[in-house]
RNA sequence: GCCGGGGUGGCGAAAUGGCAGACGCGGCGGACUUAAAAUCCGCUUCCCGCAAGGGAGUGUGGGUUCAAGUCCCUCCCCCGGCACCA
């Protein structure tokens, strides 16, 4: 043995001189096939932890392999680097955003370069560079020219720690901010918001794309679609010119059973429709729905509870007068803010009518229904009743019926209501791209023209989050002229969400120092959609989503050609520690840092590979990583203690290379399938049957060499320093990430002997070594006069034998 | 409550309806060494047995099948999504 494995010094080796020969600088004129890749950017926090490394170096080795395959792989980096830490920090230690954000860039670059990853790193992207803000600047007002920004007064989430207001996006499900986990409240507040509604059709069609049931779920529950009518209830009495209430119903089937209308105790028709002896009793009610919180108020535990206002509707598809009652389990942010109450066929509204003493009125037959009352509302389909000249229908046909009819009295029309609602993208933090709009007592709103991007962001705000912009204390900021008229005005002090920069980095990347233009067309053109896209399900329904209806206005606008970003998406799992999510305010964070400096960088990604499935992510234990930096090793020593062959036997051989085919099978289709942790349990199976070849010595240098060759050759995407070394001391050429993937010969693959099981009535009782081609009557004589066999089957009747060519012979007595 | 995903050795995990536990960690034994570390070799699901061998076994209970971790049904547990959305 020549010398040992020292990871440390031949990582840095290569890594200088892959940089040096510039070896993964993408060419966008290279002629083969292009082939984009593309892993979520980081927010620069500071350190990369082993997290960061769990997404980025499985799907690094995916590029490279895809490299080796014969494409142009475009697999960049870059740092979504505008964001609340950074103005934490500023606001704790003083330290200015922009240099805290940069310096943590700079450290996680060299970071990112000691995992040995192929990015392009003259591509780069840094979202709070001004070179690139001026670009979501622009797109912001492309936005606003196309009418999908606009400013408007609405009820907003709030977040009290951070002390801004949140899309609904960033509620998580339990009303807590998802960035810092404080309980959301709501405020009234004149925001920007984007038409994502606009789009909410479209988004929920997935034709084309590759991407998981889980994750299309997740985006549809949230764009919730519902398909139903609108319907008109008329106000008995007209109060301040409104003459009836609308309703949403799914169920416009139900409509003569209606014998109530809720209506959201927010709702601002509520004071109107209340009668003066009902006032006080109302305004309680309505106070103390303010009062809750949105987790109590949605608890399906609670009991229901509402007021009746006094006042009445005329449902004019029977003439029914029904009285109007507020509740809060009726929501004013969703449908008309106001519903139908069919208390016999709708579970919430069964229960009220049942507490308020309502009439509950059949309308819908239940199977067998005696025509007495219901127990529990009933939800089925089933035949119409109590429904004028729709009686007899089933309920299906009645739907088509009702919707028919009442378009043409002007009752109510067919309608589809969506869940979700416009995304809100103003923020009133400074750490952002400020939106370039102006405010003039003359003209109004008036955006920043183009020419005059960036609004660049003032370096001397103070950063005291007190519910307002800190840009709104910068004078020299804030007033400027206005671009129309030039009178004096004043700037939005508002910044952008920082999803909007991550809507648009990924087309940044084609052509990085573009200055024309937030990208140039030709190279969008050539490299866009992005073929394969890794990152955290967490974005499901945020930078996943957006970036969707953004490039889907961008279509529209005309500024691209295709309607999805994203072809193929991965969502690898979640490294966690001890139950939680690695943070660093849990201080449960795990550096890779030492673990490379103990075993290097290849043993590290390839451990990470190597833990299990890699959509399964799970709980950090380092306990395997001296497992798999021994196997790398064993490599090491492989190649480096050389090959003497003794006596040549030719069975050796073709067991060898039978070895070799059957595992650049399996790897490959392993890596098709982002099965990384079978992929290197086959490359170990190959090293240690190699090792033992190295000791019987009994194959050919010939044989041996090309054996070799193709494990360095396949270990290259997941060890790429260790490949590399070991490629040249083989005496191959620069770089092994240039040579071609190995490919296998199905005939190779073969076994010319089988072991095939025999089982007496599916019990394991003997195995026998047969040829490739055995013929079943044969296989079946060996079976039948195995001795072992002939034990459970002497003496009794043979009543059948099941054959499965290859595999086994089942024989049943 | 509804919809996904999952439950396999001491641990991370493998397994087109056809040998359960590949690969690795850990453990045990051996070689090398004065010794240890490192390395290499062997064993390692559990139970009975000195062994040969036998039996049991993939959350639970049932079913289909010559054959079930895998398919079907019941129930339990864990993770994720949705949930008063009319």
């Amino acid at each position: 043995m020549d010398s040992s494995y020292v990871p440390g010094e031949i990582e840095r080796k290569w890594q200088e001189r892959w940089e040096a020969t510039r070896l993964y600088q993408v060419k966008d004129d290279d002629p083969r096939p292009k082939r984009y890749e593309l892993t979520m950017f980081p927010y620069p926090s500071g350190d990369l932890h082993i997290g960061h490394w769990y997404a980025m170096a499985p799907s690094d080795a995916h590029a490279r392999y895809m490299r080796m395959r014969g494409f142009n792989v475009l697999h960049p980096m870059g740092f979504d680097a505008f964001g609340l830490p950074a103005e934490n920090a500023a606001i704790k230690r003083g330290i200015h955003p922009y240099v805290w954000t940069m310096d943590n860039i700079q450290r996680m670059r060299g970071q990112l370069r000691s995992m040995g990853s192929m990015y392009d790193w003259s591509r780069e992207v840094v979202a709070c560079l001004p070179e690139y803000y001026k670009w979501t600047q622009w797109f912001f007002l492309k936005f606003y020219q196309s009418g999908l920004a606009y400013k408007a007064k609405a009820p907003v989430n709030w977040c009290p720690s951070c002390q801004t207001v949140l899309a609904n996006e960033q509620v998580l499900p339990d009303g807590t901010c998802e960035r810092c986990g404080t309980t959301a409240t709501h405020k009234e507040m004149e925001q920007w918001f984007f038409r994502i509604t606009r789009y909410a059709e479209e988004l929920l069609n997935y034709d084309g794309l590759e991407w998981s049931e889980r994750l299309r779920t997740i985006q549809t529950n949230w764009i919730g679609k519902s398909v139903g009518a609108e319907i008109s209830f008329r106000l008995e009495r007209e109060v301040s010119g409104v003459k009836d209430l609308k309703v949403f119903t799914t169920r416009p089937d139900t409509v003569f059973g209606v014998t109530f209308v809720v209506v959201a105790p927010e709702h601002p028709i509520v004071p109107h429709l209340t009668t003066p002896e009902r006032q006080a009793e109302v305004a309680e009610y309505v106070s103390n729905t303010r009062q809750l919180t949105d987790i109590q108020r949605q608890s399906t535990e609670k009991e229901k509870t509402g007021v009746f206002t006094g006042s009445y509707v005329v449902n004019q598809l029977n003439g029914d007068r029904v009285p109007i009652w507020i509740s809060d389990y009726v929501l004013v942010s969703y449908g008309t803010g106001v519903v139908m109450g069919v208390p016999a066929h709708d579970a919430r509204d069964f229960e009220f009518a049942k507490k308020y003493g309502l009439e509950i009125k059949v309308v819908i037959a239940p199977p067998d229904w005696p025509g007495d009352e219901l127990e529990a509302a009933y939800i089925g389909p089933g035949r119409m009743v109590n429904s004028g000249q729709f009686n007899g229908l089933d309920n299906e046909q009645g739907f088509e019926a009702i919707c028919e009819s009442m378009e043409k009295n002007g009752a109510g029309k067919r309608t589809i209501s969506y869940r979700i609602r416009d995304w809100l993208v103003s923020r009133q933090r400074y750490w952002g791209a400020p939106i370039p709009i102006v405010y003039c007592e003359h003209c109004g709103i008036v955006p920043v023209p183009e020419e005059k991007l960036p609004v660049l962001l003032p370096p001397d705000a103070e950063f005291k989050p007190t519910g307002e912009s800190p840009l709104k204390g910068v004078a020299s900021f804030v007033s400027t002229t206005c671009p129309r008229c030039g009178h004096p005005a004043q700037r939005e002090t508002d910044t952008m969400d920082t999803f909007m920069c991550s809507n648009w980095y990924y087309l940044r990347y084609t052509s990085p120092g573009y200055d024309k233009g937030p990208f140039a067309p030709e190279k969008v053109k050539k490299w866009m959609p992005v073929d394969l896209y890794t990152g955290g399900i967490e974005h499901a329904v945020l930078h996943l989503l957006y970036s969707r209806f953004f490039i889907k206005a961008l279509r529209d606008m005309g500024l691209v050609e295709f309607g999805e970003p994203f072809i193929r998406m991965y969502n690898q799992g979640l490294i966690i520690r001890g139950k939680h999510k690695m943070s660093k305010s849990r201080g449960n964070v795990v550096a890779p840092d030492q673990y490379v400096s103990q075993f290097g960088a290849d043993t590290v990604r390839a451990y990470l590979m190597f833990i299990g499935p890699w959509d399964q992510g799970g709980d950090w234990n380092d306990s395997g990583l001296a497992g798999v930096n021994r196997w790398l090793a064993r490599v090491w020593n492989l190649v480096d203690s050389g090959y003497r062959s003794t006596t040549v036997d030719a069975a050796s051989e073709a067991r060898i290379r039978r070895a070799t085919h059957k595992t650049i099978k399996r790897v490959t289709q392993d890596l098709d399938a982002f099965r990384f942790n079978t992929m290197i349990a086959r490359l170990m199976e190959l090293t240690n049957e190699l090792g033992e070849v190295q000791r019987a010595g009994n194959i050919s240098g010939g044989e041996w060499k090309s054996a070799v060759e193709c494990l360095l050759l396949m270990m290259a995407p997941s060890a790429p320093h260790l490949a590399e070394e070991l490629w040249e001391k083989q005496g191959g050429d620069y770089s092994v990430h240039n040579q071609r993937w190995p490919e296998w010969e199905e005939e190779l693959t073969r076994e010319d002997e089988i072991t095939m099981v025999v089982q007496v009535n599916g019990k394991l009782r003997d195995r026998i070594s047969v040829s490739q081609s055995v013929s079943e009557g044969e296989a079946r004589e060996m079976a039948l006069s195995s001795a072992r066999v002939r034990q459970y089957v002497d003496g009794k009747q043979i009543r059948r034998v099941i054959y499965v060519p290859g595999k086994l012979i089942n024989v049943v007595v």
